[in-house]
DNA sequence: TGGAGAAAGACTCGTACTGAGAACAACCTG
DNA sequence: CAGGTTGTTCTCAGTACGAGTCTTTCTCCA
């Protein structure tokens, strides 16, 4: 149940809501915190701010705030708090993908109070730098590539990820953080949510390389060509192809945009993880 | 972050945490809910209390309760008030499987006040009828098969989902119940918990009927053998048989015990699922 | 301007996994 | 004892997958 109390008295229950005292109850407050992750130029990135007061000032941590008492729900307030930080309008909050991670509420996470933390994983295509909110020092999106020395190169070790300065995250959000990955690589297997990071129209090289980034190791070009195309509903052709070949060369390749597809049947799973079993 | 907030002032960190109010933030109240199931004579069931006060006294709810500001993680209140509720002590509770299903935060979602609740999902091998809590007009394992009208069998349609006496469950605990089966068949897929329903040895047709009532569907008994052994780590072999055969006959089957693996590689996927991809 | 190199896409091949069914022996109940 | 049920193994065809080849088209650079 919601809750386990002992009423003032068992009145009928709209007195006994009437007399509810709800600064009775032991003070436990309420964050969202938000995992935004996005690629630009083909590389990982996650979006972070700095502190600007304490505790931790000036360290970098998860866009996220409080909820807002009986205004909003969860994923309002996460909406919210990614709007807030990217500066990016509710319009354009329409292309990305956001769903709830996790909660996490050990009592001494926070020096202030015991605070529970309801994190969410968003998928973002490239969007514009941030604009650092009214209470944040800086907004950034920081790259996750193997620039952090304590944890391998897309592994996402739970404790070291660091910010840009290369100081570590505030709070627990560096595990928030590793946990968030692990979401984003099993959920691109079985989801066809690689689609949110591109743009409404793309190539199947530009889906491919979404998922190299993101697992962090090469695919076979033509089994993940014919893999695609052949889960139905993953993506649907546009006619078109693209105006320019690659960088380095090639024919141009043909487009295609998200299909309706909510689960891809069957997955794509990651080559070779005997190691995760166990 | 876990907060977005104005200082009082940028004194020193530790200054600032003395001063620091924790009553003057919104009051948003953080319960844990927790949905147990377990198998009895090969029914899936879940614990469900009676509500003893208002609101919805009188109803049928998850087992839950207030997280003790400052005093326990979320993990250790859940598993405190599955406890609490079945009347186990924490050494039986050591062979359930607990995990964070989700948070639930709409703001009127409890009518006395904004209220997040963290539910969690617990897999049980056979435990004892439960003692209802101080708390608690009653608490019972509630059969969820498919006597209930408004949904299908083993679908767990979101709403509808009643308690014993065919009343609607309290707050959004149907939702909750709906989201958790959900969750529960598709552990099943890709982790070995479906022997956390059963005793520490088991045959496979114990396993595979395990499978089959949660999923809700008959599966090829040859198949699924060959699938069970063939997956590493998944069972492995007491070298013991069962000491009687079934109850319609048949040869005494071979024991197993749970191997070491946490996740089954290849996964024991649901037959045919077409409906879930869009 | 003419390769060299790279990429898109289609194709082949051998292996592994899956679903459906059969076979057989062991065991129950009547 | 007979008939039905179950545990376990096996076969067979269809599908999926990893690795590799091949052709065509494009960019870059000598």
């Amino acid at each position: 149940m919601s809750s386990q109390d002992q009423p003032p008295q068992a009145q009928s229950e709209q007195a006994w809501l009437a007399a509810y005292d709800p600064r009775a109850f032991p003070p436990v407050a309420v964050t969202v915190d938000v995992v935004a992750l996005t690629l630009r130029q083909d590389r990982l990135h996650v979006l972070l701010v700095q502190r600007a007061g304490p505790p931790f000032q000036g360290r970098w941590a998860l866009p996220g705030g409080f909820v807002r008492a009986g205004e909003e729900g969860l994923d309002q307030a996460a909406a919210r708090e990614l709007a807030e930080e990217t500066g990016v309008d509710t319009a354009a909050l329409r292309r990305v993908h956001l769903e709830q991670l996790g909660s996490y509420g050990a009592p001494a996470r926070d020096p202030r109070m015991h605070i529970v933390s309801v994190a969410y994983l968003a998928f973002a295509p490239d969007l514009p730098d941030p604009q650092a909110g009214t209470d944040a020092a800086a907004a950034a999106w920081v790259p996750l590539d193997g620039t952090d020395p304590t944890a391998g190169p897309h592994r996402g070790g739970p404790s070291g990820r660091t910010g840009p300065a290369g100081h570590p995250l505030a709070f627990d959000h560096a595990a928030i953080l590793a946990d968030a990955l692990d979401r984003a690589r099993s959920k691109l297997e079985y989801t066809p949510l690689a689609t949110a990071f591109l743009g409404s129209e793309f190539t199947i090289s530009e889906l491919r390389s979404v998922y190299e980034e993101i697992w962090g190791e090469k695919l076979h070009a033509g089994n993940f060509h014919r893999k695609v195309l052949s889960v139905p509903g993953f993506v649907e052709s546009t006619g078109g192809t693209a105006t320019r070949a690659g960088s380095r060369g090639g024919p141009r390749a043909r487009l295609y945009r998200a299909g309706d597809a909510r689960l891809l049947h069957p997955a794509l799973l990651r080559p070779d993880r005997e190691e995760a079993v166990r």
